[in-house]
DNA sequence: TTGTAAGCGTTATCAG
DNA sequence: CTGATAACGCTTACAA
């Protein structure tokens, strides 16, 4: 079977010929890049000169400064990264680790935060710990090794031993989507027991007294119960039901959930899902299996995204700014490393309740 | 107003005491790693030898390499990859260029990509291009300097120059998300201009004749276009209206289009989208402006997903395996860099047509 | 199969 | 503010 082939528009360059050093005998891909050797010849100073010049913090008179830089113009100079990283013990690349990488929510946490640190010379580099103390570990091995510049966290640490560990690469860390008394070193955080609460007055505020949760047993999953569960306790409302989920992949573990759901919707009449894709996935399931939203059972998720804003009916969520926390992130990383802030930083990100159609 | 704390709860790692070389006096976070020397010493062999054990490829007497790995694993050596790129020239990063996050297709991709090549000793490295060639410049010049052992585009790198800088790299690269007659190296391809064929034919099979298509008017969309076109014109259907959309961030924008769409009705039964956040996003607001789907106009996307097939109406696709194109850039990257594939590879991915309620 | 020597390109350190 | 020197940790090239 021959497929078709795409007649792929291809498109020149504008002739735009800042260098004459190309184009000699590049025969066989291996062009050598130029080095920091090369800029200081051209500009006249020394190696090391060229060197304090292209990081801003050092001191070099402005006139070498833009000596340096015509240079660096005119060779097209790129720093070796590896090298760098290698003398200096730390590379332009900060790390994130996501959850995951489906949810809208670290994306756009993640793609908020990529944007502030490329503007700041930085990659980042995303990795997933899939929710797992093995995956939590393996990445903070694999961070020794990798000496990154900065490391995010679409979460907190919650292994001991890794946090000591991460501790002591002694690089800027922004952990997020929580609220500890102690993070590792930042924190742009939510509060999980806040948004619990949050659940429960809304719940109850619209006449609901007989709850359900669903969420993880552990991490966010947890403490965002307990907040639930207490409030839950001083409005006098019942707790009928809590199921916990570990290991969620996609929107369609929701329809199971909720197929479990609509055997109690006789003993329950709203139920917080405390993850983003089983609560679309579970209001998804509802028209098929004959359960009213929010009639027989209000529904509420947690963490806003598109999806949840234009289903039919639309979502309720405790919601907050995802794109903020990454590009706060990125943001406090960027200035530790630039110096210009040293103090730890702790901020709190508000949360907010969107009452939409499902409860 | 001072937020809720969240108590986490922490976790003893299991005192898993593999290395007594810790603990010593490692008061501020510099408790040196361990390097290859260390191990060496531990191994009683010669640091190169230790060097050439842990890259599979050079020969080391199995007993000998036994010993190594003793040694690496009661050190809990990690090797330093910035020193090893330094020499070596290359990297274990592997880049991966995809044209957005958001989407569920570049996300199973990336995320199928990941897994394989993780397990082979590289780490993958996410970078947007976000179809523009601004980006797509500033993406290969990243490149240059990163030295990746390999690199994964989803979709194919459209600028002359730019092709012969990736090429210059000399390191394994796959394209992919199109099916050129001239890859870069390897491609893991679908053709575009069969897709907009299928489409065509789908519509015409199912009575409608006066068409319309959305999508970008460069690169893919183009391509998706060309086979739309032309099989309409062979089917003696008419294209009434060709929509270009070029700067797609979210589903929201499919709404604004559907919406322009709408005042066409009259004159067209059938549209194309071919952009997976756009399809959704007019399909989720058909119903708010009273197009009713498919009866007044027949809807088709482009890459499936889970939200695509949970909709009501559901929405028809012209659909692939997105996880199969990331996992087998993956294995072919890794094939390559561990010496086991030499020639050049091009795979054609099978495109099929997923008929669902909205057409 | 294993070892010796040298060097990848940058930046820390110390001197001027 | 600028420069000379050495070193970061590993792997290539060559030798045994």
């Amino acid at each position: 079977m021959l497929p078709r082939f795409d007649e792929v528009v291809r498109v020149d360059a504008p002739s735009n010929n800042t260098s004459k050093t190309k184009e000699v005998g590049a025969r066989e891909g291996t062009s050598k890049p130029i080095r920091i050797e090369g800029v200081a010849l051209e500009a006249g100073v020394s190696p090391i000169t060229v060197s304090r010049a292209l990081r801003a913090s050092t001191s070099v008179s402005p006139a070498t400064r833009e000596r340096v830089l015509a240079a660096v113009r005119k060779t097209g100079y790129v720093s070796n990264p590896h090298a760098s990283a290698l003398r200096s013990g730390r590379s332009t690349i900060v790390a994130a680790f996501l959850s995951n990488l489906v949810s809208q929510q670290y994306n756009d946490a993640a793609t908020a935060c990529a944007e502030v640190l490329e503007d700041a010379g930085f990659q980042l580099m995303i990795g997933q710990t899939a929710y797992s103390y093995a995956r939590e570990t393996a990445a903070v091995q694999s961070l020794r090794a990798l000496k990154p510049a900065g490391i995010f966290f679409s979460g907190v640490v919650e292994l001991e031993a890794n946090r000591r560990a991460v501790r002591e690469f002694g690089v800027p860390v922004v952990e997020s989507w929580a609220f500890p008394r102690d993070p590792i070193d930042m924190l742009v955080g939510i509060s999980n027991t806040e948004a619990g609460c949050m659940a429960a007055d809304h719940f109850v505020g619209r006449g609901r007294r007989r709850l359900a949760f669903v969420g993880r047993s552990g991490g966010r999953g947890r403490l965002r119960l307990n907040g639930f569960r207490e409030r839950a306790r001083e409005l006098n409302a019942e707790i009928v039901l809590v199921r916990e989920v570990d290991h969620v992949r996609s929107i369609s573990d929701g329809r199971t959930i909720l197929r479990e759901l609509a055997s109690y919707t006789r003993d329950i009449d709203a139920v917080f899902i405390a993850n983003d894709l089983l609560a679309i996935g579970a209001l998804l399931e509802a028209p098929s299996i004959g359960v009213s939203v929010p009639h027989d059972l209000s529904i509420l998720g947690i963490g806003d995204s598109e999806f949840a804003a234009r289903m039919t009916p639309s979502l309720s969520v405790v919601a907050f700014d995802a794109s903020f926390v990454g590009r706060r992130a990125g943001q406090l990383i960027a200035s530790r490393l630039s110096g210009t802030s040293k103090s730890p930083s702790l901020e709190h990100v508000p949360l907010s309740l969107v009452e939409r159609g499902s409860s």
